[in-house]
DNA sequence: ATACGTGCAAATACTTTGCAGGCTT
DNA sequence: AAGCCTGCAAAGTATTTGCACGTAT
């Protein structure tokens, strides 16, 4: 079984334990979720989703993945202005980086970020809940297709 | 002359450099952002403008903000869904830390900052224009107050 | 059978825009 | 004097809510 089916079971799992219905609206927005790497925002989802069931709304999708956001089966990347966006397929806290040129999100894979979190634990004295690292700047694709854009 | 007056004058400074007019009403919301260490929303910027212009508008303090952010003479934290925060006494990205019982939200001061974003340009060859940093959790204030909310 | 979920529309919150008149330069 | 700035209102965008009907359990 490949990962994205793994997560899409999960997160299945994770909504009949917890006694919410399993409708299939939320089926196909629970696959959207676990297959999609690209961080999608409400409308990407809503889509997507249409194709299926072209009588749906954006109110299902925002309902939907609220609750798979408390029950931490989605991490909600804030991104005021431009909607958020959403991570099913890794919901644990982790960086991203965006690219402002063609604006798309990739996740980082940082060591350095435990560490840190202690030392910000250390000097604040907060009891930390969620920790966001999101660094934007241009990827190299798009330097490529226009060095001019180098910083 | 303190650090904070040094920052409002600055501040007056790059808005004539680049040929924007001096009004009182900008005046007055520079001073906000400068002497304010508490990162204010666009609403509290506006209640203590109305102080003082009482026939003012949300508008003029968006568009003021807007041109100094543009200057890079106040910082952006963008926080969805509750406004964003803004930053004039120390505009240069720095990470944050906001307190989700009080709503405060503090600077942090971290050496590590750096070195992890090397790591991170090493390891995407992005360009990086901006990172964010922030933590969210129960600020020692509070844990004082309710025990019960430590994690 | 019951309670929860769906989908429509209206409401809310935040921010931006258009425009007429006023003020800084 | 000229053009930007202000402040009002309206529009725009993202998200939430109310409600009647339908469906999963």
């Amino acid at each position: 079984m490949n990962p994205y089916e793994l997560r899409f079971i999960e997160m299945q799992n994770t909504l009949k334990k917890h006694q919410y219905k399993v409708t299939p609206q939320r089926l196909a927005i629970l696959k959207i979720l676990a297959y999609h790497t690209d961080h999608p925002k409400i409308d990407d989802i809503y889509d997507i989703l249409r194709k299926d069931f072209p009588t749906t709304s954006p109110a299902t999708v925002y309902k939907t993945v609220a609750v798979l956001k408390q029950l931490k089966e989605v991490l909600e990347i804030q991104y005021s202005g431009e909607g958020n966006r959403y991570d099913g397929v890794n919901p644990l806290s982790h960086p991203h980086i965006h690219c402002s040129q063609c604006n798309k999100v990739f996740d980082i894979h940082c060591h350095d970020v435990d560490h840190l979190i202690t030392q910000i634990t250390n000097q604040t004295g907060f009891t930390i809940h969620h920790v966001r690292i999101d660094v934007s700047g241009v990827c190299p694709e798009c330097n490529k297709k226009k060095p001019e854009n180098r910083a």
